[in-house]
DNA sequence: GTCTATAATCAGATAGAC
DNA sequence: GTCTATCTGATTATAGAC
């Protein structure tokens, strides 16, 4: 017998598997159908209780919700800073570098959290506080393109604001697509920088 | 009196203007609340006109996204060809770059259409058959990406599969922020192709 | 082509037993 | 911590008068 199995054993009157297991049951099921598609109903089925149970965990959907935006955002956010121990970039353009590299790590460890994330319209309070937070963010990055471009370490005629919005478009696109274990996608990271810096389709070297 | 409040005076039981006009209007609160979070009350609501009246000209909710949809789809598959008249790319990487100009010129003149058609998640068997097609005009790009890789247009060791999925995001991404009229997108369809081609934030050429 | 009124269903949420 | 039963309100859609 597993240890797995002997855990299961020792819990049969918490199929639930507690609020986390629940959130992250949830979170899969916004995704699948959309937030507002996806019942309360379909959250209990999907972790094997009843919608009353359901209720004991969580005070309603949007708390749901709301629990799962924070650790997205959470996340995000921490791929502005380097790691403690890391010296620091030496200019604004490989600062940039290394905040998509980890952005798409974020991106790919917390996929389905920050793929709701992504999708949220501002319907309520707690969708609009998540749009705001977001909005810091993207500030946060377009500052650094400025400071990119102002440094001239960046092709003269690029507008900063434009180019600002394309990076987090490319880097947020990758959770249209992606999915854990997805062959050819280890250096994902990598590759979305080097698309950002030298394009996606960058022109063959003359031979 | 201009000829429009004429046109306007001439028809004063028909305050919603036809179907045309209400699928517009309605495609516009899909995108600021999310198609299921939309209900008919509300699209009523935004034509000037009642529930009952909304269903004299269109069959029900999902009659109206499939004419949405269709709208949006007819307009990609659009950008794939060049306009009549005009003399064939001469290799793949020039036919990608035309198509992706245009299909950000379709993004821009189509927005709220083709912002709903990237945001349909699979719900419904409308749904499912626009991300069918979806499917297949990027299959169409992918096809492409490869050919210009095959033909030694781009730079060794590009995967065809991931930069196809990276154009394709960084062109829809443009959906999440463009709106009609915004300063500096005068040039947009052929700054992201530039983008493409050379990079987000391409490298200054030193001095 | 528009309206009022209403049917039928389903949603989020709660009460209270075990 | 889970359940059955239920409340309340919103939603899609229809009936039928004007």
């Amino acid at each position: 017998m597993t240890s797995s199995a002997q855990a299961e054993a020792r819990r049969p009157r918490r199929p639930s598997g507690g609020p986390e297991s629940l959130l992250d049951k949830a979170v899969l099921e916004f995704n699948a159908r959309g937030y507002d598609a996806t019942s309360m109903e379909d959250l209990s089925r999907a972790a094997g209780i009843t919608k009353s149970s359901f209720y004991h965990h969580f005070a309603g959907k949007e708390a749901l919700l709301r629990a799962a935006l924070e650790r997205a955002l959470d996340g995000l956010f921490s791929a502005l800073d380097d790691p403690p121990g890391v010296e620091p970039a030496v200019g604004p353009s490989e600062r940039l570098r290394r905040i998509v590299t980890r952005q798409v790590r974020v991106l790919m460890d917390d996929l389905p959290y920050v793929t709701l994330l992504l999708r949220v319209r501002g319907n309520t309070p707690t969708e609009r506080w998540a749009l705001q937070r977001r909005k810091a963010y993207d500030a946060e990055i377009a500052a650094l393109v400025r400071a990119a471009v102002d440094a001239g370490e960046i092709r003269a005629g690029v507008d900063p604001a434009l180019a600002a919005r394309l990076l987090s478009g490319l880097v947020n696109s990758v959770s249209e697509w992606y999915r854990p274990g997805r062959r050819g996608t280890a250096s994902l990271p990598e590759d979305v920088a080097r698309a950002i810096f030298a394009g996606v389709l960058p022109a063959a070297d003359p031979a």
